[in-house]
DNA sequence: ACTCAGGTATCCT
DNA sequence: AGGATACCTGAG
């Protein structure tokens, strides 16, 4: 089926942008996104047009507010008045904050602290070979919070988790036992659902905003990693540049965030 | 071999 | 409250 999309949208900077580590480029021109036990396949058709795989119906259902498609992001680059934050965002220009899925989102990040993106990918990977159910030829769904909890702590280390085994199975326990309901504190405002995720051992500020920032769609969070911390310091005098921008500040710490990694 | 990676918990003052 | 330190493991 083809789409049109008529606002900013790159498939290759949307997946190099640190915020997914799942989705992938299988071949020249065709990228694969995974939500849930849907599989995606989608390749540029020509100018703001593109080839998916799926039908219509899904592609409304699941993979329009995946993509938030709904947000003009155009309109967003358009009000930078700030001279490097344009230099990014034309930089990054494409870049779109995907809607993830909520428990995804948090064993990834928690996963994500002290490694590298390609590890966190390789790690990432292994636990839904080991434990996700399988949804095609060779692709496997994330596990589910069930799912993992089965996993022996000798399971997780082979997948490489190393000293956030624990937190791993903390977060585990709090979803099962109803502790923490990820849907559920959805309702909730952006310091509540900051500090509920937080609850959760391996969950700092950078994983928690990340975390509310890729699956609760709260875009006004902007986490402060090393590069951005870096960039605070070296282009802002210390000063966190992204408290001043609301609404869009998250969208704006992921025009950043690529333009870093882009050029180290 | 060696450093560093999209941090956090813990232990200080 | 804020600063220092240890931490599993893989990628470069």
């Amino acid at each position: 089926m083809i789409i049109t999309i008529n606002d900013d949208f790159d498939l290759n900077k949307i997946i190099s942008s640190g915020q997914c580590f799942r989705p992938s480029k299988i071949n020249d021109d065709t990228y694969r996104f995974i939500v849930g036990k849907h599989v995606l396949l989608i390749k540029a058709a020509g100018i703001n047009s593109y080839d998916v795989s799926c039908n219509e119906e899904e592609w409304n259902n699941v993979w329009k507010s995946y993509f938030d498609l709904d947000t003009n992001y155009s309109d967003i680059r358009a009000k930078i008045e700030d001279d490097y934050m344009s230099k990014c965002a034309d930089y990054g220009k494409g870049i779109r904050i995907l809607k993830q899925d909520k428990w995804e989102m948090l064993v990834s990040f928690i996963i994500s602290q002290r490694k590298s993106i390609p590890a966190i990918r390789s790690c990432i990977e292994k636990l839904c070979f080991k434990f996700g159910d399988v949804i095609g030829e060779g692709i496997y769904a994330f596990p589910s919070p069930l799912q993992l909890s089965k996993a022996t702590f000798d399971d997780l280390k082979e997948a490489g988790l190393g000293y956030r085994i624990p937190y791993i199975f903390d977060a585990c326990e709090k979803v099962l036992s109803n502790n923490i309901i990820l849907d559920e504190i959805d309702s909730l405002n952006d310091e509540h659902l900051f500090d509920k995720l937080k609850d959760i051992k391996g969950v700092g500020d950078k994983v928690a905003n990340c975390v509310m920032l890729f699956a609760y769609h709260r875009v006004g969070r902007a986490p402060v990693d090393t590069w951005i911390s870096r960039v605070i310091n070296e282009e802002y005098n210390g000063i966190n540049p992204f408290l001043a921008y609301n609404h869009t500040a998250g969208i704006l710490q992921q025009y950043v965030f690529f333009f870093c990694i882009s050029r180290q």
